[in-house]
RNA sequence: GGACAGGUGGCCGAGCGGCUGAAGGCACCGGUUUGCUAAACCGGCGUACUGGUUAUACCGGUACCGCGGGUUCGAAUCCCGCCCUGUCCGCCA
């Protein structure tokens, strides 16, 4: 959520901002809508007050003619009850007003939230100005010793390479069919090896942010109230991302969304709280499953383990005090991290520095990672993959936007609550890295030769080999 | 799922129609005293919005005693709905 101060005092900066994201949001309406709040608020607050002096002024004399009621004759009553009526007169008076504004504010208030919470944070000036995806600023590539991204994975490697689909298949790591007789579409289910070498490389990820990096370890909630949906900026906009299961309907209860990121836990975590400044860095990573319902992405990346309704991830989030430097600072850490781990599993890739329209409503600065994988793309003459880049880690930066959705605050040195900063960005999710992991390292004979780092993890295995295959 | 009990400031805990933003205590901060620490004593100590003004300094107003609604001239206090927590029973990894 924006300061609707900043915006009230700079409104173009907020419609700027948008435009600049392609996000529609009508700025001019919300404006509207804040100035009538303020004064209906005003005259509300002006009236109370009013109501609350009255009241403690005649109140006792009120309470005192009602005992006299109860032992008055006939004659006494009438005189009674007409003081009564005088001096209620002025306080029912301000009562009805009040309640008028109180109704003109709850019809305002609703409208006003929601407009509030859609308009998105204006990208940093640094950040490229785009249309499209396609205006991404490539930053950096990175290529493992003796594989060359000029050239093919053929010119490499001296045989065409294999889609992770077959490898797949061919090693028996996992059986798309059965995951969907179960499951539906955009499912599966790791088999044998596969669902080893998904929790290796998670496993790994996890124990080099934690014991190398000294994030804190933590589980999160995959089942989450619509608080935290919203306090973490996912909703309302990505309200169709997300699975909803709809308890209200059963009666008693609230209704609750799958996580599509453990994000949403981490983040929640503190909300609503006043930490420390001592406190921050606050550096948490979890492990997760996440759920996403790839709505309007239809009969895309429809084939294989690329884009499923269900994965794990291992992520990390950043709060920490709000300064431009530091945030700017533990974005480049972050990203650090997810660099060591695919320079281990030696994986081609390369960071995008996001356009102003890639970024999402939350985003000042939002940079992703994306690794090479050599099943991907267009296919020639013959039918074979060209290769290409599919996104794997995204990097971002959101100043206090998410902390002040979540009303997450840190005393100062001076005792000042401010919103603290927060960051966050993929560790490693896998089985998408499957792709990239599977089809680097597929080796002439079919095989697929497991990265060192993972081999602890698969009980010293070396090699996936194709005669092991359960072609059940 | 069934039956009770309860939700008040950072924590404990009083209040149960007006004098309560809320007693008292603990914790915390500043000061006095003190060889140091401790103790004692004095003072301070919530958040948000809003007005005086342009500012996190000062003064005023409003809101907040789980959440939402109602009764009342006036609600932490009465009524209704919900949420949450605890205990016991049932079920269960």
């Amino acid at each position: 959520m924006i300061d609707i101060k900043s915006l009230r005092e700079n409104p173009q900066r907020y419609i700027d901002g948008a435009a600049e994201k392609n996000i529609s949001v009508d700025i001019t309406t919300l404006l509207d809508l804040d100035e009538q709040r303020r004064l209906f608020t005003r005259q509300r607050e002006e009236h109370r007050a009013e109501q609350k002096r009255i009241s403690k002024e005649i109140g006792p004399q009120i309470g005192k003619l009602k005992s006299q009621l109860k032992s008055a004759n006939e004659e006494e009553t009438l005189q009674i009850e007409s003081q009564l009526v005088e001096l209620e007169a002025k306080p029912i008076a301000l009562k009805t007003e009040i309640q008028r504004l109180d109704e003109s504010i709850s019809t305002i208030d609703p409208q006003w939230k929601e407009l509030l919470l859609q308009i998105p944070q204006p990208a940093d000036e640094d950040v490229p100005k785009g249309n499209s995806s396609d205006d991404n600023v490539e930053l950096r590539t990175w290529e493992p010793a003796g594989f060359d991204l000029s050239k093919s994975f053929k010119e490499n490697r001296g045989f065409e390479p294999k889609s992770h689909l077959e490898l797949v298949s061919e090693l028996g790591l996992a059986d798309f069919e059965r995951g969907v007789k179960v499951a539906g579409t955009r499912h599966y289910m790791l088999t044998g090896n596969g669902m080893r070498l998904h929790q290796a490389a998670l496993r790994f990820a996890f124990d080099l942010i934690v014991d190398s990096y000294n994030f804190t370890p933590t589980s999160v909630p995959m089942i989450i109230r619509e608080e935290s949906m919203v306090g973490t900026g996912f909703f309302p906009t990505g309200r169709s991302e997300a699975y909803h299961i709809e308890e209200s309907k059963r009666g008693s209860g609230h209704d609750l969304f799958l996580a599509g990121t453990g994000e949403v836990g981490l983040m929640g975590m503190y909300g609503d709280e006043i930490l420390d400044e001592e406190q921050l860095p606050i550096k948490m990573a979890t492990v997760s499953t996440c759920f996403r319902r790839e709505a309007g992405a239809a009969g895309r990346d429809t084939a294989g383990l690329y884009r499923i309704h269900q994965f794990d991830k291992v992520e990390q989030v950043v709060i920490c005090k709000s300064d431009e430097e530091e945030s700017r600072h533990w974005h480049k850490e972050m990203i650090v991290i997810a660099e060591n781990i695919l320079v281990q599993l030696g994986i081609p890739y390369r960071l995008l520095q996001c356009c102003t329209a890639d970024l999402g409503a939350k985003n000042a600065d939002m940079i992703d990672i994306e690794c090479w994988m050599p099943g991907r793309g267009e296919l020639d003459a013959d039918g074979k993959p060209s290769g290409a880049w599919g996104e794997t880690h995204s990097a971002s930066r959101l100043y206090d936007y998410q902390c002040r959705r979540l009303n997450m605050r840190y005393r100062d040195a001076d005792g000042n609550t401010i919103f603290a900063h927060s960051l966050n960005n993929t560790v490693l999710a896998s089985p998408r890295i499957l792709i990239p992991l599977l089809e680097m390292h597929q080796q002439q004979d079919g095989s697929v030769s497991i990265p060192e780092c993972l081999q602890q993890y698969m009980n010293g295995l070396t090699v996936l080999e194709p005669t092991h295959a359960s072609s059940v």
